[in-house]
DNA sequence: TTTAATCGGTAACATCCGTTACCGATTGTA
DNA sequence: TACAATCGGTAACGGATGTTACCGATTAAA
């Protein structure tokens, strides 16, 4: 199975290469294309890593399994984005979470091996590799940075706000579920559906489903930024 | 002012190196050293980054600042360890928290430039800094973990019991005060201190000033996995 | 279509935990 | 020594939120 260049080029790793120069790498290139259904496990934690994967379609799952058994979602990632590289190059290469596809999916891997080769080969790509790592970090420090971001309301408001920046517009489509959703703000979704109600009631947003409008971005900026105290978290 | 090779040595960045070659590199190479005192600034969010610092000696902290005013501890780093290597390869290259000095110290800089060039005049300077920037990423998924752990209560044993294994002893040493441990977990001192009282009163464990006893690690590890509530994110 | 299954909103209740205030102990300092 | 500042424990209070349960709507499966 070949992959799609196009999606290749919105990788991070391959990104700046153009359709042709690709066909190139990857008739020169060891690479395996796999592909997964809805739930079945990509990696898992505890394995060892060899490999990297690029997500070539469909969508996936990064979780941190509890020893209860519960699990909290650190990312979903789609096409272009990898896997496994932040831990191919550690001494202790243990993959530290695990990663299920949540719906049908083609995934690329290219071993380590076979990266250290490129990397030599094409300095853009050893330094596309770092970008992408610091990328994935500053990634990570922001969901600290949401989850330690205080009360639920605020998280929510924060993550609203976040996101009408992002798609430039008032009426944002999110892009998940609200079970998900809960899950990605850390709480439970009967705590999600109140607060929803209450901001509504409110009138600072208005929603149906999985659109949300927000009538009045200046006064959850306000309450955003309304600097009561705080220890480490506010109030 | 020359920076020992002794704690170089112990920079991942230079693991490996002999302290005659690291003589030898610190002639060849550009650097500069700073020294800081408590409370002092050493990135400013929103900076831009254009080098990495070395912790030659002393204590600093890496705060994540919310626009209420407030932070979040992310990390403490000293001897050895790196900073701002996570952003300096990004397309946005701005530093995402604040680092100050929580005591007098000593930082090395090495400039964007210089550093490409050490990589390829050195791949094993490569390839430590890749270890670390995986070693970081990890590390920070840890503080997710730690932090969607579900109500203080399981955090902090959660805490406690990782710290055990760690010290390799029931009776712990608290690397930190009661202030920093609370923001650590991102609460409130009083909240902590509460919870403290609470397993003290169980039994579980004993503690004076910094020293913790853990007195039943089987029960402490009962209570985590008991599966009751978790925040929600259950799968 | 009928039957489940899943999703999302709502409500009641109990608990968690942040806030505030106070106090004693410790430490640094004038 | 005395004063101020900081740290850590404790307690009361109220707000935030996890839990459970129920219900209608939507979707998938039979």
């Amino acid at each position: 199975m070949t992959p799609d260049t196009a999606v290749l080029q919105s990788c991070l790793l391959f990104r700046g290469k153009s359709a042709e120069e690709l066909e190139l790498l990857l008739h020169k290139m060891i690479y395996t294309v796999a592909s997964y259904q809805k739930n079945m496990l990509i990696f898992s934690e505890g394995d060892t890593a060899d490999r990297i994967g690029i997500i070539l379609s469909g969508r996936v799952e990064v979780q941190k399994t509890h020893p209860t058994g519960s699990g909290v979602t650190i990312a979903h990632l789609s096409a272009g984005q990898t896997i496994g590289e932040a831990v191919l190059f550690r001494k202790e290469n243990l993959v530290p979470a695990t990663v299920t596809a949540t719906g049908p999916c083609l995934i690329m891997f290219i071993s380590k091996q076979e990266l250290l080769r490129l990397f030599s080969a094409d300095t853009d790509i050893l330094n596309r590799f770092i970008e992408n790592l610091s990328e994935r970090l500053v990634l990570v420090n922001r969901k600290i940075e949401m989850l330690s971001a205080g009360p639920l309301r605020r998280r929510m408001i924060h993550f609203l706000l976040e996101q009408a920046v992002q798609q430039g517009s008032d009426l944002i489509r999110l892009p998940f579920s609200r079970k998900e959703w809960a899950e990605h703000l850390n709480t439970a979704r009967p705590s999600l559906s109140r607060e929803m109600g209450y901001l509504r009631d409110t009138g600072w947003i208005q929603f149906k489903g999985s659109r949300i409008t927000l009538l009045d971005r200046k006064a959850m900026h306000d309450y955003i930024r309304t600097d009561s105290q705080d220890t480490g978290q506010d109030k």
